[in-house]
DNA sequence: GGCTTTGTCAGGATTTTTTCCCGGCCATCT
DNA sequence: AGATGGCCGGGAAAAAATCCTGACAAAGCC
């Protein structure tokens, strides 16, 4: 075996089914233990103090204040906490937000088993890990110049914010006393800008911005 | 231990480590064993009629034909299946939708490690289970007068889904073996019955019912 | 058994929308 | 002065949505 200490896991996920799994999972590696568990933010702070984990594996998309928001917390608390995102989103949206929250790695859940292994083991010795997936379309949205409605004009964000919101093309038109024709222009032009292909996804993404509610 | 046949497990979940998870949760309980696993509605079939178990642990969201689909192709081949639904979605349209498309329980991640054991037994025995919580939650909800959702079908559920989550048209026919005609009259009908009159309006309802999220 | 109803599926015909290509206008920057 | 980029919209073709129709099967009701 090894003598030398082993890593303290800190597992965050509202499922405990989920959690009782990355316990199993976990229980293979034996330079790995997981020394706390917590189904919440609030409850992922206070374990953080209480246990002073060398890694937290942390899933985003938790009830009360989420994630996110505990990132926040702990970081703010303690800078050198090492805190991995195990999240299902796989969004790049998700990403640039945990890592500016202070997260040191981000992995998806629907990466192969033995990653997370891999990942948590890299934190603990002070690197960082995100997804190679994810890194390469976080470079590609990077190189398209940071956030995607960046390069919408004044007027094609307009148009955008109208569609997401639910009127038709027709509809802007007389809103905006632009000729239909304009406007079908207009939407063409943005679903390309944005890299979506149907109305559904220019809405999500609306509502993942916070630019419109649902 | 038991000398009597032990019950022969289907696992299907899109994320490997959650199933790797599960593999290990059910390891500890020795009456059960996991014959086979899938990661899609589809190979879920084809290991359905290759492996014959006795109960499919099967989750509801994932790529290509969702999880509902994917109940309703097995329970169409061999009605006696029985199907334990393991989602993260606790809201009440998607077990609505699972029980109508032939399953037998249904519980939710959020439940006890223990949970998920013990519904595997009440299945494998005949029985059904359906998470207590979700039980009450299903019956408060049909005394306010069911969701907006509660008169779709479940073919027009299972489009309103692929709509809202941003497939096209002629993308859900293929996925779904349809005529790309069946599909649009579909998507009108669905529009008809919801009261809205755009995909993106439709994505929202989607969204704001948790449906899908953004 | 017949009968109606309901869900599923899809073709035909028409209308609407989207898309691609094009050109003109105007402000700004170099 | 010339280039650039946002703004606006027409024409034509392609794609999608809509409305109508009917077939078929399963479930439910006289």
């Amino acid at each position: 075996m090894n003598k030398e200490k082993k890593i303290r896991i800190l597992l965050v996920d509202d499922h405990a089914v989920v959690r009782a799994g990355y316990r199993m999972l976990l229980k293979n590696s034996d330079d790995i233990v997981t020394v706390a568990e917590a189904d919440s933010g609030e409850k992922a702070c206070k374990a953080f103090i209480e246990f002073k984990p060398d890694v937290v594996v942390m899933d985003l998309s938790m009830p009360g204040i989420g994630g996110l928001e505990a990132i926040r917390r702990i970081t703010a608390r303690d800078a050198e906490a090492k805190i991995l995102v195990f999240s299902m989103h796989e969004d790049t949206v998700f990403v640039e937000q945990a890592l500016q929250a202070g997260a040191r790695g981000y992995i998806s859940k629907s990466s192969a088993p033995e990653t997370l292994v891999t990942a948590i083991r890299e934190l603990a010795a002070g690197k960082s890990h995100i997804d190679s997936k994810i890194v390469q379309q976080l470079a590609f949205q990077k190189s398209r110049g940071g956030s995607p409605f960046a390069e919408l004009s004044t007027r094609e964000f307009e148009i955008f914010c109208l569609l997401a919101e639910g009127f038709n093309t027709s509809e802007i038109a007389k809103q905006l006393s632009l000729s239909y024709k304009t406007v079908a222009n207009y939407s063409t032009q943005i679903k390309t800008k944005l890299n979506v292909s149907t109305i559904a996804d220019l809405a999500r993404l609306a509502i993942r911005h916070n630019i419109i509610n649902a």
